[in-house]
RNA sequence: GCUCGCGUAGCUCAGUGGUAGAGCGCAUCCUUGGUAAGGAUGAGGUCGCGGGUUCAAUCCCCGCCGCGAGCUCCA
């Protein structure tokens, strides 16, 4: 008796009946017999040990850490390694769940006592006395019976058990002496975990569920080689350095005062000058996009928030409503905007609208004002005043594929100049009953929405059923330069506040048709986009994002008048330019600029100031300057800030 | 909001049951220095807020507020 796989480069093999994919590998070579951790049979991850199937397509997975399956598998183990570790510490910590994640593993515990970072250290240590020996994962189906028996004394198991469904198979993983309700698979024995880290605790409710217990989870990451885990803690250790709340603190961006309150954002002039010029930036690429700009009240009488939705659905992260003549007297209660979309709405429906009116393009960089929960606050990523960059776009049906290739066309270009890589989702409409709208509609939005990434020639992911109940979405997920990944732009499809607030324009056929509305948000909020531009560029931003984009030292006190005229004259060209007269050493004085990272330092000695030049030391070029006339660095100055270079 | 941890000078942090210290920053003076920290002197703190224990609390206990790591949520 035999069977046959075939390979991912189109040969066939045939081996012997019940081979394992462990016996496929030693029959192509000793080489990948010793490489490979697990297999993907028909596209699905497995145990080595498991017998292949007759006519199965197999692909063995090998040891890397470029390969996410070979990390799934590891990382999966590790958890296990953890969770046994744990058990010789805590012999009765209950068992949650413990599955590999993007950047490493996590485990979740019912613990009396939460974990403190000795903990973690005695942990990890046990953890490597697991991985020193090979002690193999083995694999086993159990009954239902037989389960609830191994799990008896493990709540938390028994109700994962108990959502198995009964025509699914129940295997049990143990690597002695650690048995775990799991579906695998693993690598082949715990000493294939050789580069690991515990990195946090912290509490995480059961199942996600805020309503249930609280148990303890402890964070970790494994990788096959060395270098890629100390790599990993690298760009760890790199994005504390960039945090932009320390960032913000030495570069005196903003503060965030608790006097002032919780999630509210001071900006300092530094921070405010950021602010400015990526709002100048988006307004000026709007209004050459025949964006119109509008400005709606901050605060509105609750009936509009009611029309719109936002009370029944979105209370929760609306503060309170204030009452500006006292209760009874018939006052009506006024709410924070948390969003601009019913004022826009407003906007639209203030006059009759003419299909040749349409696309309307609203825009408001306006400031928002969300209830978000405390815990949830962070520096500027999440806040509780924030400025959206937002847009509502009213058109036909036949006009939502355009107006969509429009807003990818302005999100590339976006992105481009900031030197950020990028990536689309589309989201699809979620499961019926949690929906509004019929089929029909929404199958022309998707279509629309594929047809304008398509048009623009863009990869994109689907998220399926991941859209909102209102209408299928495209969000933009960009890279920063430590390879995390953040929510950017979002562009909304909206078939639900046009219905309720009974939006209307005349058609060519003399009667009234409904508007599609797309919210459209660029950057997101100002303040996160400030904030993740900070840890991305680590301070050191474009000069035409920069404070203060250049700061001229003077020699000596000799040099001061020829050093502020050369302020003056940038200043007159717009450039923001400040002397650095401090009575400090030169060195002081360029390290300070450096550390501020001032895009330009102009050294002004007496030979510069006899010849009318400035000594250019660019950032981060350390001594290699190069010494020009002020008016040759004025051209190439505004140059640079003219066209929004990344660098010099 | 929840769990745990934290809260001392503008910033980063040390410290003690007997009302406090460093470095940086800041101020003044000296120094006028050619490419990443010149020197001296000085100011600056209700030790987050409120209770409690104690002869005595910045330190121990409780509550509150804020921050952090996560969970949940999310731009």
């Amino acid at each position: 008796m035999t069977l046959t796989v075939s390979l991912p480069d189109g040969s066939e093999r045939t081996l012997p009946a019940g081979a394992s994919a462990a016996d496929l590998a030693t029959s192509i070579g000793p080489g990948l017999a010793k490489a490979s951790v697990a297999a993907l049979v028909d596209g699905r991850l497995r145990d080595l040990s498991r017998t292949l199937p007759d006519g199965a397509r197999v692909a063995l997975v090998t040891r890397s850490d470029d390969h996410q399956d070979a990390l799934w598998v590891l990382r999966h183990s590790a958890a296990h390694v953890l969770a046994t570790a744990v058990r010789r510490v805590r012999p009765g910590a209950g068992i949650g769940f413990g599955p590999p994640i993007a950047e490493g593993f996590y485990y979740d515990f019912a613990v009396d006592e939460p974990f403190t970072p000795e903990d973690l250290e005695e942990i990890e240590a046990r953890m490597r006395e697991v991985t020193a020996t090979a002690t193999p994962f083995s694999r086993r189906r159990v009954d239902r019976a037989e389960a609830e028996a191994l799990f008896a004394d493990d709540p938390l198991k028994l109700e994962r058990l108990a959502e198995i469904p009964e025509d699914e198979p129940i295997t049990v993983y143990e690597n002695e002496p650690f048995l775990d309700l799991c579906r695998g698979p693993h690598v082949p024995a715990t000493n294939e975990i050789k580069h690991f880290k515990l990195l946090n605790a912290a509490g995480a409710y059961w199942r996600g569920d805020e309503n249930r217990q609280m148990l303890q989870r402890i964070y970790g990451t494994a990788f096959y080689t060395r270098k890629a885990l100390k790599a990993r803690l690298h760009q760890i250790e790199e994005a504390k350095k960039r945090d932009h709340r320390r960032i913000g603190e030495a570069m005196d961006l903003f503060s965030v005062e608790e006097e002032v309150g919780p999630g509210l954002v001071c900006w300092h002039p530094a921070g405010a000058r950021i602010q400015m010029e990526l709002r100048r930036w988006i307004e000026d690429l709007l209004a050459r996009r025949d964006y119109e700009f509008v400005y709606t009240p901050h605060i509105a009488n609750e009936a509009l928030f009611r029309r719109s939705g936002h009370l029944p659905n979105y209370a929760e992260n609306m503060f309170p409503p204030m009452v500006d003549r006292g209760p009874g007297s018939g006052a009506a209660a006024i709410r924070l905007k948390p969003m601009n979309c019913p004022g826009h709405c407003m906007v639209f429906a203030a006059r009759p609208r003419s299909y040749r009116d349409l696309p309307i393009r609203l825009s408001e960089i306006a400031n928002v004002y969300r209830n978000e929960r405390s815990g949830t606050l962070h520096g500027l990523l999440r806040v509780r005043m924030l400025t959206m960059d937002d847009g509502h776009l009213f058109c036909t049906p036949g006009q939502v594929e355009g107006e969509i290739f429009t807003c990818l066309e302005l999100v590339r270009t976006v992105m481009t100049t900031l030197g950020l890589s990028y990536r689309f989702d589309l989201s699809t409409r979620p499961h019926s009953g949690k929906r509004i709208g019929g089929d029909e509609v929404w199958d022309a939005a998707e279509a629309a929405l594929v047809q304008a990434l398509e048009r623009s020639g863009l990869d994109y992911d689907l998220d399926e059923g991941g859209g909102a109940f209102y209408g299928p979405k495209i969000d933009v997920k960009f890279r920063d330069a430590i390879g995390r990944e953040w929510q950017g732009a979002t562009i909304q499809l909206d078939f639900n506040l046009p219905e309720r607030f009974e939006l209307e324009y005349i058609g060519t056929d003399n009667r009234a048709h409904r508007p599609v509305m797309i919210h459209r948000a660029i950057l997101g909020t100002i303040e996160r986009f400030t904030g993740v531009l900070t840890e991305h560029f680590a301070g050191a931003f474009p000069l035409w994002l920069a404070p203060v984009q250049v700061r001229v030292l003077p020699i000596s006190d000799a040099q001061q008048d020829a050093a502020d005229s050369v302020r003056d004259a940038l200043r007159e060209a717009g450039i923001r330019a400040e002397t650095d007269a401090r009575s400090e050493t030169l060195g002081y004085r360029i390290r300070d600029g450096e550390l501020k990272k001032t895009p330009y330092l102009l050294i002004v000695g007496q030979r510069e100031a006899n010849e009318g030049s400035v000594a250019v030391r660019a950032r981060g070029a350390e001594k290699k300057q190069i010494v020009m006339t002020a008016g040759e660095f004025l051209a190439r100055v505004t140059d640079e800030r003219d066209s929004r270079a990344l660098a010099p």
